[in-house]
DNA sequence: TAATAAATGTCGTTT
DNA sequence: AAACGACGTTTATTA
């Protein structure tokens, strides 16, 4: 069976539903009137209302209210589910052993349950991180100035890992920490620490530059306070530089093949 | 109507109902085999499958597949909506106007509509937060030394807020960042800009102490190098003295009603 | 409106 | 298993 839908179950016939929905690792949706008690990193208590259950094949489990984009009480994947009927009641626990979170539901009126089979190999793409940007950057040097030469990516340093460490045309060291929204403190403080730790290591001077598509206000003073220089970079005109280059390498690697020729395409 | 369920419907009765439940402001569950585009800080194409769609009254949008926590796609409350059929789809496009954010799902096979108007005025209540730890700390301040006395929360400070500014039992200044969680390099910067901020303010030692359930390894050694200290502290405990000081105080409360008393109580 | 930091953040990646 | 940092992070708070 690919589907069912109960309307307005009786909360035992939910119950036999969802035990064997959940046996069968199907994606549940179950919609009535519950409390929502958790006990985990914290605790929290959600009073009675009307809401929607999401209890995924992997575990996943997440509760919404008719308003916000985030559950208001969730499991991530891996939980472990067990059902109950007490006292007038459907109650739905969801467990996560590692981590001792308890995660139980209790409904006292159920006006929906859909046991779904959803079947989902799509691929999922998305453009414009700030992976992209470092990719960019190390394709195109210039997009941080005229004669910055990458030299390591992803370079390990005491305090973590720098994004991008290069020299400029002065053969200055210069360390890269790129953001793909507006760089605030931690972005700088955390480029302060690789400039530091960077300065450390080699004895000489060390230039340290943010990149990111803005700067936060507060986050400028202390760029200016720790000698620190902002470069301007939007993540979607990496994705655009990236785009334009990869059709390149692309029409290289096709004329080559044709044309039996090598070169840079001129 | 309190509810509409429809099952397998073709695409003109899903659209007509999708339209309707938008415009009524009711909570919608859609499922079926769909692609989504998205378009905005980043972009993102996912590729025909079996998903979830939810669009609350706020205008929170969803798209769950049938595994993980977080919704593939998204839009959080203030969308507004636009839906029609073409070639043989329907298209459910969610826009946050100031944003610039487009999110187009193009459903070509519904196999379940839900209307729903759901009613939650249920309360939430959340505890062991970090404001919890800083709450503690303030109502029995040996939780972080004898000795210790806080004299301001939430003191601004150039690089941001300190969580708590005491004095030691010498009366040193004192530093003190509480993090939740186990505290990672990134807490340790911080607490850091804090002390650097309080030293240049009054050119004294300032010592700077780190509150959190633990310390992350790399942070140790960050903490050894920069001079600062850790205190250990779970949430949980925190709350647990707050429900008791709490409690007492509520005893307190009722003791003095009935008694007509004043006093610790004692 | 902008900025700042918390979050039961979650999630991927790497050690 | 722990650590580290990105995320279309979202959300609340506050200037």
């Amino acid at each position: 069976m690919r589907q069912l839908i109960l309307e307005r179950p009786s909360l035992d016939e939910a119950y036999e539903a969802v035990k064997k929905g959940i046996a069968q690792r199907r994606m549940l949706l179950i919609v009535g009137s519950c409390t929502v008690d958790y006990v985990g990193r914290a605790s929290s208590k959600l009073s009675q209302g009307e809401r929607l259950l999401i209890i995924k094949p992997d575990g996943s489990t997440l509760i919404h209210r008719p308003r916000e984009y985030a559950p208001v009480n969730w499991q991530p994947p891996g939980s472990i589910f067990k059902t109950r009927l007490d006292e007038g009641r459907l109650h739905i626990r969801a467990y996560r052993r590692r981590e001792g979170e308890v995660l139980e539901i209790a409904f006292d009126r159920i006006t929906l349950v859909a046991i779904l089979h959803l079947v989902d190999e799509g691929e999922f793409y998305l453009y414009a991180s700030e992976e992209d940007m470092k990719q960019a950057i190390l394709l195109e040097p210039s997009l941080i100035e005229e004669g910055f030469k990458p030299v390591e990516a992803e370079k390990p340093v005491e305090p973590g890992f720098i994004d991008i460490l290069g020299v400029d045309r002065e053969g200055v060291l210069t360390v890269v920490e790129i953001k793909r929204r507006a760089a605030d403190r931690a972005a700088v403080l955390q480029l302060k620490s690789y400039v530091d730790a960077m300065r450390a290591e080699t004895g000489r001077r060390i230039r340290g530059i943010l990149v990111a598509p803005s700067l936060a206000k507060g986050a400028q003073s202390l760029m200016a306070a720790l000698n620190l220089e902002f470069k301007p970079l939007s993540p979607r005109r990496c994705a655009d530089i990236l785009r334009a280059r990869r059709g390149r390498k692309l029409t290289e690697y096709l004329t080559m093949k044709e044309g039996g020729e090598t070169g840079d395409g001129r």
